[in-house]
DNA sequence: TTTATATTTAACCAATCGGTTAATTACAGA
DNA sequence: TCTGTAATTAACCGATTGGTTAAATATAAA
């Protein structure tokens, strides 16, 4: 589906979703749980509204426990990103790669270490 | 900066965008080049549009030749949006593996081949 | 200087986004 | 059944998005 694409890379858009999928990628957690980092800046209905972009978006699950609602990650549409991406990697990869010789040349051992893919 | 990640996410987040992206993938395009495409379905200053919020995200440079603005592929934010997938790649590669061994054991032979990353 | 082509800008519009507060629902437990 | 905690829904708001049409700008070429 053309429209989860979108839907993806719109849910990841936004730094405080993507802070809600760091904090899933370490495990289960409650909307309060995920809540509670934003709660200085922001209500717990917008929490529940920037869950529901990443719900929508097919990338967190919601259980149910009581009066709580685990969220889990799911992965499975990161793939369609990946695979767009994946999709031109032949074409970029070879700017990236200069790209990365040459910042390793100015920089040398401080340069974080990054994998070619190959 | 977080806040170029939020744009390149955001730029992403359009089939339209992504057309032009991988049209330019393949070489310098103009304006009416990157256009063509989607004269059917949107006015040229709509595609105006497009390509500003590519160039905001720094995907996109423009050049100047007589009246063609000839634009090219810009690589470098890709990098934030690499770097930030990478950053939970850990968590999740797992994850994907065992999908992927799940799909492939499913759709054998047929399904298309997905190098693993190491 | 006029004309033709390429592209952008301005002004506008409806829909969506990201937030709010107030009210409501879902449970567990005393 | 009442109370407290967890979470969602409803109604609203201003800003942004993605589109439009009409006008303006940039440049080459006759």
């Amino acid at each position: 589906m053309q429209d989860q694409l979108n839907l993806v890379f719109a849910a990841l858009a936004d730094p405080t979703r993507r802070a809600m999928l760091a904090r899933l990628s370490e495990g289960e957690a409650n909307v309060s749980d995920l809540a509670q980092p934003f709660l200085k800046t922001m209500s717990l209905p917008a929490v529940t509204k920037h869950l529901k972009v990443l719900e929508n978006a097919g990338l967190v699950s919601k259980g149910r426990n009581a009066q709580w609602r685990p969220c889990t990650l799911n992965v499975e549409p990161l793939r369609d990103a990946v695979d767009w991406m994946e999709q031109y990697r032949i074409a970029w990869e070879d700017k990236l790669d200069r790209l990365d010789a040459y910042l390793k040349s100015k920089t040398q051992g401080t340069h974080h270490g990054r994998k070619k893919q190959n």
